[in-house]
DNA sequence: GTATTTGCAAACACTTTGCAAGCAT
DNA sequence: ATGCTTGCAAAGTGTTTGCAAATAC
């Protein structure tokens, strides 16, 4: 076991970011984390948001994606998906599955490069915004 | 064609920066691009790197990407591609190849997403830090 | 009570902007 | 000669660190 499991307090700060992990269907960044908070009337120092965020990427509770904007984006863990990022309205969907599997094998085979992860971002435009 | 293309000046840094750029094999960030011009004796003021990087991405002769980094890495624009990261040594290999093309198709079927762009990074270990 | 967690200030890394001086054409 | 390009200083983002005060257990 990780040792940051252990002693791991419930403060409100923390019990609030869960909360919004599991209530965000897109992966988020620090700012509208503290936004959040704020909203809540939590008023909680950057720092304190970035320790925590630490924290849960630590214990692989969340993932840190980049959508090529300089600056990391957190969701919480979850199987191989990737996602379709609206250059227009910035929406973020999930596309589920391991579509992506199989070109892992050809390129083991291919390359002995041995894959243990992969980001894949689908840029262009939704539903909405091809109107 | 684009504003920016007229009247490009052929100053030393532009000229060592492209060569640069074709003798490099992989992505390269804004520090390595100044460590050469520094070696070649063209001590070069970030500043004015960066100002050469957004010239070059503004004429669609440079991509950017990003590697879970928290910043960027610069490479001459070519046909689709992803990238192989050592996540030991840090080499970067490209994969040809237009692997991701039906998973297009299928995206723009199924979710009705408008696919203009994408990224693909494997990240694991190359041939040499398997052994 | 004790160790963990927080806030503040500061620093850090990367990137961008304003302006005057310098240079390519 | 002109306008593009550069360097410097400074500022703007996003993220991390040190330390003392606050707090969860």
């Amino acid at each position: 076991m990780i040792q940051s499991q252990l002693n791991f307090k419930k403060t409100p700060a923390r019990l609030a970011i869960s909360e919004f992990f599991s209530a965000s269907s897109t992966p988020v960044d620090a700012e509208q984390i503290i936004q959040y908070l704020r909203s809540r009337n939590l008023d909680t120092n950057k720092v304190t948001v970035y320790r925590i965020l630490d924290i849960l990427l630590k214990n692989q509770i969340i993932d840190r994606v980049e959508f090529g904007e300089g600056k990391y984006r957190y969701e919480l863990k979850k199987d191989h998906h990737h996602h379709l990022i609206c250059t227009n309205c910035g929406k973020v969907q999930d596309v589920e599955g391991n579509l992506v599997e199989n070109l892992e094998k050809e390129i083991q085979k291919d390359k002995n490069f041995k894959v243990k992860n992969h980001s894949l971002e689908f840029f262009g435009l939704c539903e909405d915004c091809q109107k």
